[in-house]
DNA sequence: TCTGGGGTCCTAGGACCC
DNA sequence: TCTGGGGTCCTAGGACCC
């Protein structure tokens, strides 16, 4: 293990008059535990993302193939070239998924308030004296120790406010711990480029530059009014946070957060051309959202279609339903109604995806398998759907079944065929390279 | 061979109402 | 005679996160 690496003063005691915070940020997380599975992988360039045959990116490269110059995000085509001799795997999300929940238990264990912010990130507040004496950096050292015994590492960022520790986290990877000490938190932001802070991304990286702000210094400097009349809402924060004067609360989350949205889309391997095959694109993403839906228990009211026509441009067209649905039948087709205000012929298209939204006020219910009655019983009265389609529906939940019980790849419908789901991209990036 | 997928939040413009 | 203005809802697009 890395000694501690503090920025600020000499690390006499500790200082920590107001809050210390933590964020542990997993290593790589996807590739290693790839590695942890695959003993033979262990020191070998680990590449986990979609193909370069479909159009895929890099979702996490191991330290071994960032040396290539590999990293997130990256077209895989690319990432191909750079490191020919990688070992390459789509991922095994339920299984980053378990070895999650086990890290995620260890700083639960450690301190009871904790803020988990994606599969392989949390914030923790380990004040000293609000629910143990003990000094900060123990027990981020001893953190780091027990994760490191499930067979992965993390890097730890220790501050007095969440912007700065997540920042700190990101100093010395991997199996870093980057503390700053109280009082220093302007000194360590101000030189760092804008980008460094979440919330500020490539496009507003660049309209600073165009305002000559291009450190978080600088940033921290500019009139939180005049900064609101450009950038909005976000404007003030910004400033605020890049003073290292923030004060948000890592807050745990008791209750899970109400999800506004469920979506599929996919990239396809070449562009579609015909209505035929958009038609089925739709059907094929529709049944996978609806599939999502009904495993979530939602039902929702508006439809959203989404075509890409090229890298650069998307876009969006919306429809309000008669009632709640988490059929594909009924929203498919909506969407597939959608098309023609987006699409004419000719036109190539490289995604397409369906969503569905406006789940307020229904609430998730249990359904039982062949439970023909979508209305849950507890819902203001709604259209019965007509028999067609709620024969269709029940269609639709016998599929969830069979596949649920011998995978996902034996049953699709008909023309569906061609757009067999089995080596998709689905999993999301290692934080922003 | 030429850049994913699943989300959230914000903004701007138009429709509509009073 | 001419032409208001605020509030709200809906839609589309974009920025950003991991």
């Amino acid at each position: 293990m890395r000694s501690v690496a503090i920025e600020g003063m000499p690390h006499t005691d500790l200082p920590w008059n107001g809050r210390a915070v933590g964020l542990m940020d997993l290593d790589a997380f996807f590739a290693s535990v790839e590695q942890l599975d695959h003993p033979e992988w262990r020191g070998r360039p680990v590449i986990v993302g979609g193909s370069a045959e479909r159009r895929g990116v890099v979702s996490t490269a191991s330290y071994e193939a960032r040396v290539y110059g590999v990293h997130s995000a990256m077209p895989s085509f690319q990432a191909q070239r750079l490191c020919p001799n990688a070992i390459w795997t789509h991922g095994h999300y339920a299984r980053y998924r378990e070895v999650s929940d086990q890290v995620m238990s260890i700083v639960q264990d450690e301190t009871p308030l904790v803020e988990q912010v994606s599969i392989d990130e949390a914030f923790f507040d380990v004040t000293p004296g609000r629910y143990s004496r003990e000094s900060p950096i123990d027990i981020c050292r001893r953190i780091q120790q027990r994760v490191s015994e499930l067979g992965v590492t993390c890097s730890i960022g220790l501050g007095t406010n969440k912007t700065v520790a997540k920042i700190a986290s990101e100093r010395q990877k991997p199996r870093g711990l980057t503390v700053v000490l109280p009082g220093t938190e302007a000194a360590f932001l101000a030189p760092l480029p804008v980008r460094a802070m979440s919330g500020i991304g490539s496009a507003s990286e660049s309209h600073l530059a165009d305002l000559g702000i291009r450190t978080l210094g600088q940033l921290a400097k500019q009139d939180p009014e005049r900064m609101r009349q450009i950038f909005g809402v976000a404007g003030p924060r910004m400033v605020l946070r890049a003073s290292g004067r923030e004060e948000s609360q890592v807050r745990a989350i008791d209750a899970p957060e109400e999800v506004k949205s469920v979506s599929i889309e996919r990239t396809f391997a070449h562009d579609l051309t015909t209505r035929d095959e958009l038609d089925a694109a739709i059907d094929h993403v529709s049944a996978l959202a609806g599939a999502r839906l009904r495993k979530k228990g939602l039902e929702g009211s508006q439809v959203t279609l989404k075509l890409k026509f090229d890298i650069r441009h998307t876009h969006t067209a919306q429809c309000q339903l008669d009632a709640p649905t988490d059929d594909e039948h009924v929203f498919g087709a909506e969407a597939k109604r959608l098309l023609d205000g987006l699409w004419r012929e000719g036109m190539g298209v490289r995604l397409v995806g369906v969503g569905v939204s406006g789940f307020d006020g229904a609430r998730p219910k249990q359904l039982g398998l062949f439970d023909l009655d979508s209305s849950g019983g507890n819902e203001e009265p709604q259209k019965t759907p007509k028999k067609p389609e709620r024969d269709l529906r029940a269609l639709s939940v016998a599929t969830d079944d069979i596949k649920r019980r011998f995978g996902s790849s034996v049953l699709s419908y008909g023309r569906d065929l061609r757009f067999r789901d089995d080596t998709s991209n689905t999993l999301p990036m290692d934080g922003r390279e």
